[in-house]
RNA sequence: GCGGACGUAGCUCAGCUGGUAGAGCGCCAGGUUGUGGUCUUGGAUGUCGUGGGUUCGAGCCCCAUCGUUCGCCCCA
C-alpha cells in the first residue's frame, strides 16, 4: 500500500476546496451568532458508551460504522460520528444543566466507516446548533430558522427544500410502530428484502424506501399524525404555525424519519436533488429524552447538524482574497530597505508579500501570478528621493511615492 | 456490507488488431542584467495505481489488490 496515499475516505482540504470549507464554517458561525449561539469544541473521541448507549442499537452508525479502539489504558475509545452525543456530554460533564437554555454551535471533524462516494467520507465535518433546555416548539421553530437563514447566506436557498415530520412524544410513537408493523406484515411477503428486515428491527425506515414495491405498499401505511396524542398533536401544531411566523417555507412529509434513535416530535430536512444520492444537506430534530438517558438530569433539546463537503459543493466560488501588495526590491542591496517597507505596511494591516529570491522580472511575474494588486518596487534612485515606485498591477500604471504617504495609498 | 464503471506527466486527457509513451495547460530557462500579463525559442518531467500471470514482447489481455466514482444499504 502506497503510504503517500491518503486513507481512504479522508481527504485533503487545499485551495480553492479549502476556501469553500472555511467560507461554509465561517458563515454558519456568524448566523449562529445572531441567533444567540456561543461555540463549543468538545474532543473529536470519548468513551465508547457515550455514543452506543444514546445513538441506538438499531443504527448501523452504532453497529457497524463506529471507529472504536482500545488505547493503552484499555479505555474502550470512539472517534466520534456525530456531535449531539459529546455536546450533550459536555453539558452534564460541566454542570451546565444548572444554567439552561444553552444555545451551541460547533464545527469539526466526525468519523464513520463507510463506503466512501462523492459527499461522503470517512472523516467528514459537520456545522451544528443544539438547544438544549427548551421544551418549546418555538425553540424547534427558530433553530429550524437558523438553519435555512444560513442556507440563504451560502446562496444555496433556492436548491434546497425544507422537510418536516413528527415523530410524536414516546407514546405516539409506540402506537405509531405497532401500527405500521400491523399494516407492513400483511404484505410482508410483497416487501423488499431490506425492508422485511426493517420490519423487525426499525420499521419506522420502511417509510423512506426507494424500493419501487415498498413505496406502493407505503402509500396507504398509516400516518403518524393519525396516532399522535393530544400533546403531541398540539406541539406539532404550534410548530407549524411558528415556522410561518419565522417566514421559513416548509412541506410536511409524513415519510421524513430519523436515523439515529434518541429523536422524538421534530424531524426536519433540507434535501437537495443537485448531490445525487447524498441530497441531504442539513437535518435534525428534538431528542427531549436524551441527556436524562446519559445520565443527566431530564434536559429536552433540539439541533441539526449539516454535511460540510456537501454544503461547499453546493455553493458558488467563494470571494476570492482581496489581493496583497508585493515589494520588490530592486537588487539585493535593496532587500533590506524592502523588509523595512514590507513590515511597514503589514503594521499598517495590509497585506503584503516578498519574494525570497529571484531577480527582478521574476518576482514581478511572481507577483502577477499570485494574483497581488500592486508592486511596491525598491529601488535607489527613488529612495534617494525618500520614495518608491508603486505599480497597479491591473493597468499597468506606475508612479513614485513618498514613503510616508505609502501606507496610506495603498490601504 | 452488496452491484456497476474507472485509475497513463502537477492538471485535463490521447495512445490503433499487444511491438518498449504523446498532446494541451502548467512548470523551468532564454529573447528583455529597472518592469509582469501577450508573444516567441528551448528544456525537464512518468514506478502507465500496485502485485502476480499469459506472451518472444503488456499501458493494452487475465487474476488479485489499493484507490476513485455511480447506485444500494446507511446517513449529514
Amino acid at each position: 500500500m502506497n503510504p503517500l496515499q491518503p486513507v481512504r475516505g479522508t481527504q485533503d482540504l487545499i485551495g480553492e476546496e479549502a476556501a469553500r470549507h472555511f467560507h461554509v464554517v465561517e458563515t454558519a458561525r456568524r448566523v449562529a451568532r445572531l441567533y444567540g449561539c456561543r461555540d463549543w469544541a468538545t474532543p473529536v473521541f470519548e468513551m465508547t458508551s457515550v455514543f452506543a448507549r444514546t445513538l441506538g442499537d438499531t443504527s448501523d452508525v452504532v453497529t457497524k460504522e463506529m471507529y472504536t479502539f482500545e488505547d493503552r489504558g484499555g479505555e474502550s475509545i470512539t472517534l466520534r460520528p456525530e456531535g449531539t452525543a459529546g455536546i450533550c456530554r459536555a453539558l452534564i460533564s460541566n454542570g451546565l444543566t444548572q444554567t439552561l437554555p444553552q444555545k451551541v454551535f460547533y464545527a469539526g471533524p466526525m468519523f464513520r466507516y463507510e463506503r466512501p462516494q462523492k459527499g461522503r467520507y470517512r472523516q467528514f465535518h459537520q456545522i451544528g446548533l443544539e438547544i438544549l433546555g427548551a421544551a418549546e416548539p418555538l425553540a424547534d421553530a427558530e433553530a429550524i430558522a437558523c438553519g435555512w437563514h444560513v442556507l440563504r447566506e451560502l446562496g444555496i436557498s433556492g436548491e434546497v427544500t425544507l422537510n418536516i415530520n413528527t415523530l410524536g412524544d414516546r407514546a405516539s410513537r409506540d402506537a405509531y410502530r405497532n401500527a405500521l408493523v400491523e399494516h407492513f406484515s400483511k404484505y410482508e411477503a410483497e416487501l423488499s428484502a431490506d425492508s422485511r428486515a426493517r420490519l423487525a428491527r426499525n420499521p419506522l425506515r420502511i417509510l423512506d424506501s426507494k424500493d419501487a414495491g415498498d413505496i406502493r405498499l407505503v402509500a396507504d401505511a398509516p400516518v403518524i399524525q393519525d396516532h399522535l396524542t393530544a400533546e403531541a398533536r398540539t406541539f406539532w401544531e404550534r410548530l407549524k404555525s411558528a415556522l410561518a411566523e419565522f417566514d421559513v417555507p416548509f412541506t410536511e412529509n409524513p415519510r421524513i424519519v430519523r436515523g439515529l434513535d434518541y429523536y422524538n416530535h421534530t424531524a426536519f430536512e433540507f434535501v437537495t436533488s443537485a448531490l445525487g444520492a447524498q441530497g441531504t444537506v442539513l437535518a435534525g430534530g428534538r431528542y427531549d429524552g436524551l441527556v436524562e438517558q446519559m445520565g443527566g438530569p431530564p434536559v429536552p433539546g433540539i439541533g441539526w447538524a449539516a454535511g460540510i463537503e456537501r454544503l461547499a459543493m453546493l455553493i458558488g466560488p467563494p470571494p476570492a482574497p482581496g489581493g496583497a501588495v508585493a515589494v520588490i526590491p530592486m537588487g539585493d542591496a535593496m532587500e533590506a530597505r524592502a523588509i523595512g517597507i514590507l513590515q511597514s505596511l503589514r503594521e499598517a494591516r495590509i497585506e503584503a508579500e516578498i519574494g525570497y529570491r529571484g531577480n527582478f522580472k521574476r518576482r514581478l511575474e511572481r507577483a502577477n501570478k499570485v494574483g497581488a494588486r500592486a508592486v511596491v518596487i525598491v529601488a535607489e534612485d527613488e529612495l534617494a528621493r525618500g520614495a518608491v515606485a508603486v505599480k497597479t498591477l491591473a493597468d499597468g500604471s506606475q508612479r513614485e511615492v513618498k514613503l510616508a504617504e505609502l501606507a496610506a495609498l495603498l490601504s
